[in-house]
DNA sequence: CGATCACGCTGATCCAGGTCAGTCATTCTT
DNA sequence: AAGAATGACTGACCTGGATCAGCGTGATCG
């Protein structure tokens, strides 16, 4: 795997060693790159001619809208990611999406997808791999939201938010840039704008993380770590599974 | 899709029209025919010799612990559905699955996958399919456990479960058969057993469920979905989506 | 056949986090 | 430059659900 392939490429190289030819397919799915302004939804639930995307550059989230007005942010997407898999794959979109910032995005359509799998088997492979992948973080927001309190839960997010940024460059142990407001924080971790505020002071005063200005900076990585029960392994991969 | 087929192939074939070649394929993964006792794990977090399984008959839950002691419950799983995928397709297992009353499953191993999967590609497709589809029900849950009270947490969970067991034959809009206990629901919905209880007694005075001895009744199904802000066609696939 | 266990069920009390109702500092508009 | 948003931040108060402590019943077992 080397740089000059996209971010995608380079995460599914986590999983099974591509050749050159599959990498050449990869790079064609990102043929049509397209640019979206913050805050209108690329996809929202209920459409019904649905394209998939992977993300270039900009922060996105996922969300349910629930009929009492409420929102529910299921994750958040960064660089390399992939965007409405499930929208694709199903007869509608099953929930909304919506950049944060100014994003550059490739658009993938479901026949370049089959295609791609029907000349490269193993293609699908790690597809299927970085869609488990992203089940499991899903399942760690269940985990958080269902048996973690307030300040755990903001703890373990952070920290998650940290490695996956370091997977792609942008983030280290020592902290990150993030353009997330308190509301969307909120709307994440299932609890109000407002405990989200007073959570984040305790970190602060804890001497644990500051979250000010844009700027996650870890203060005690290990403590923080420990507070929040955050599985140092977790999203780790350490060479290809499967050659 | 005729009825001779396992549950699992009638699942796949809810999205994709299967050949005979392909159906072929796929009851050649149920040949490793396995039962397991009621509690006792089939795969553990961190397990490294990990297989997947399709449930063939029982039911089983998918669970996290938490160093605390407690536990997050992330999903069950019944007949038809396909167990311990991401645990295939990880360097260890991620979560603990373990069976609620007497399984019997069909062991399917990674290279099974993959081969099948090389030789007909249609079905990554359909796999992917299958696993987005079980990623949209956690994510149910993930705005369940964030954004509903317990009352409407355990409505939408019992009319959930119904939707899955009537898909596979094992439950109607009348109401069901369930094995689970309050323990079992409180770990699953991030209530306490007490509150569940309470919860259960409201529901049923309110005239609206009944779970008792093992059985779920619907006393006002509409009422229900009303409260509970189900969505009616969520896991409805009305005919497959791909030729 | 008494003991133990699993499960359902209940009342009393407590607290984490929600809600309400603001202030203040920065942009963004016009 | 006044006005309108937006986002961070606070204190006062309220409540859903947790926790604790205990009862009843039926099944299993030595």
């Amino acid at each position: 795997m080397t740089p000059q392939h996209s971010p995608f490429a380079r995460k599914l190289g986590a999983f099974v060693v591509l050749s050159p030819e599959e990498l050449q397919l990869l790079d064609r799915l990102h043929s049509r790159r397209r640019t979206f302004p913050a805050r209108r939804d690329m996809i929202y639930e209920g459409q019904v001619d649905r394209s998939a995307y992977i993300l270039a550059s900009g922060w996105v989230s996922s969300y349910k809208l629930l009929p009492g007005g409420t929102r529910q942010i299921v994750d958040f997407q960064i660089p390399g990611d992939f965007l409405g898999l499930r929208s694709v794959l199903f007869r509608t979109a099953d929930h909304n999406i919506e950049p944060i910032t100014r994003v550059q995005a490739s658009e993938v359509q479901v026949h370049d997808l089959l295609d791609a799998f029907n000349t490269a088997p193993r293609l699908a492979a790690a597809v299927l791999w970085a869609a488990s992948r992203d089940e499991a973080m899903v399942v760690e927001h269940l985990v958080d939201i269902g048996r973690r309190d307030a300040k755990q839960r903001m703890g373990h997010f952070l920290l998650e938010l940290g490695a996956r940024l370091k997977l792609v460059g942008l983030g280290s142990n020592e902290g990150y840039n993030c353009p997330l407001t308190q509301y969307l924080l909120a709307d994440a971790l299932g609890l109000s704008a407002v405990h989200v505020n007073r959570v984040l002071r305790e970190l602060r005063e804890d001497g644990l993380v500051s979250f000010q200005n844009g700027k996650v900076i870890f203060k005690d990585f290990d403590g923080l770590v420990e507070l929040s029960e955050f599985d140092r392994h977790y999203l780790d991969h350490e060479g290809p599974l499967m050659k």
